[in-house]
DNA sequence: CATTATTGATAGTATTACTATTATCTTTGT
DNA sequence: ACAAAGATAATAGTAATACTATCAATAATG
């Protein structure tokens, strides 16, 4: 995959992080492998220790980056959907047609993710498999509302709100086109998890993609 | 809420618990109590030791129990949906009209759930809360496959396969029947969440519940 | 070349997530 | 009524986690 800006910069809350990990290699070496290791061994099991021996590091230089692993969490998430945001306003620019842009919109949030090159420390296509496996968990605390109010999900809401202004367009009298967009995108991480653990109550497998099933569900859902 | 049968015994799979917790008071207690503790400081904060000063016992006590407490979370859980499938069942039976039993079906798995009457130790509204924030960390561990060889997760699954043996008697040419139903399940507990934390992304208040926006979403995508 | 910023090394604390042992208390069977 | 068995409580102990604090070493910059 190739975006068209060549080194996009991604912005994110600073609240988020202590010190922007974007400033410096150690910062930038604690993104590219931080989603490593978390894909490796999962979120539950990650500790800046281990990932202090994984990049030669010191335990205690990576917490001068991130208070805690939560919020290491919080800030990949947030550059993930930013990411997404701006695949998603640059594929839908121009396009006139209402249902061909909410189409494109569909599948950009639903389809399979590959390597972003224009971004040397992260790799879009392994950060993806941790939002399938440990996105829920940035918002299933009890620092939910507190966080939100920070504007910790700032990015996530905004690349929803942009779908369901596409949907209003689609179909202006439509009631739920929140619900069903926070569900599309929910769902659809939830659709690639069940395909690779609960493979018995999805119908997605290696011919059908939950792109397939979603914009057929968008489809018959604003006929 | 009440139920057909008074005192419903429900049966959980032997490989989630040490010592089955219905068959002592202190097992009883402590799933009463957990449900209680973890609704009030969250699951990632509550622990054995807590769980031991809330009830006047002994943190080792409740190792005889549980292993751990992602385990006593599965209990919980499997409690849950063992509960919703005989309502489930219930509900539905005698109703020849597959559509009117869809919408039974929807119903009991979109809609507010009030406590049972029926089973003395377990509040059903607030395990329903914990389902809502916790449930989907039952699952998104690395253990998930083995712990799904295991049938930790498997009357989740057969609430699910459940409601779409009815889509398939509705609309037997529809092929995501899987995918649209694990999606509302799932779906439905998200967008509980979104209600109580983030409100700017989901349709569902105080007017709109859950369970309309699934009934419509159903009916129109097996039209 | 001096200052400042950054990183590394080490140590230390409170909490968590357990396991093990032994004592006590409660049932139950005879 | 009493012994044996089973359940629970109390205590102690361990390794790992999730940090904080301090100070030394190194690199960047003006």
């Amino acid at each position: 995959m190739y975006t068209v800006l060549s080194n996009l910069k991604i912005q994110i809350n600073e609240k988020i992080y202590v010190k922007n990990p974007e400033t410096s290699d150690l910062g930038k070496k604690i993104l590219e492998q931080s989603i490593l290791l978390i894909d490796e061994i999962g979120f539950d099991s990650f500790t800046f220790k281990k990932l202090g021996e994984k990049i030669g590091s010191n335990e205690s230089s990576i917490y001068r980056y991130f208070e805690n692993k939560h919020k290491l969490l919080v800030y990949l998430s947030s550059w993930y959907w930013s990411w997404m945001e701006y695949k998603l306003v640059f594929a839908t620019a121009n396009i006139s047609d209402p249902k061909e842009r909410l189409k494109i919109a569909i599948t950009i949030v639903t389809e399979k993710i590959t390597d972003d090159l224009n971004t040397a420390h992260i790799n879009e296509s392994v950060l993806n498999k941790i939002i399938i496996a440990e996105f829920t968990k940035t918002l299933h605390t009890k620092e939910v509302d507190q966080e939100n109010k920070e504007g910790f999900f700032l990015i996530y809401k905004r690349v929803i709100a942009r779908i369901v202004a596409i949907v209003s367009e689609v179909n202006p009298n439509y009631p739920y086109s929140k619900s069903l967009i926070s569900s599309v995108v929910e769902g659809s991480l939830h659709q690639y998890f069940l395909k690779e653990h609960l493979k018995t109550i999805t119908d997605c497998n290696e011919i059908v993609t939950p792109t397939e099933f979603y914009l057929n569900l968008v489809d018959n859902t604003l006929k």
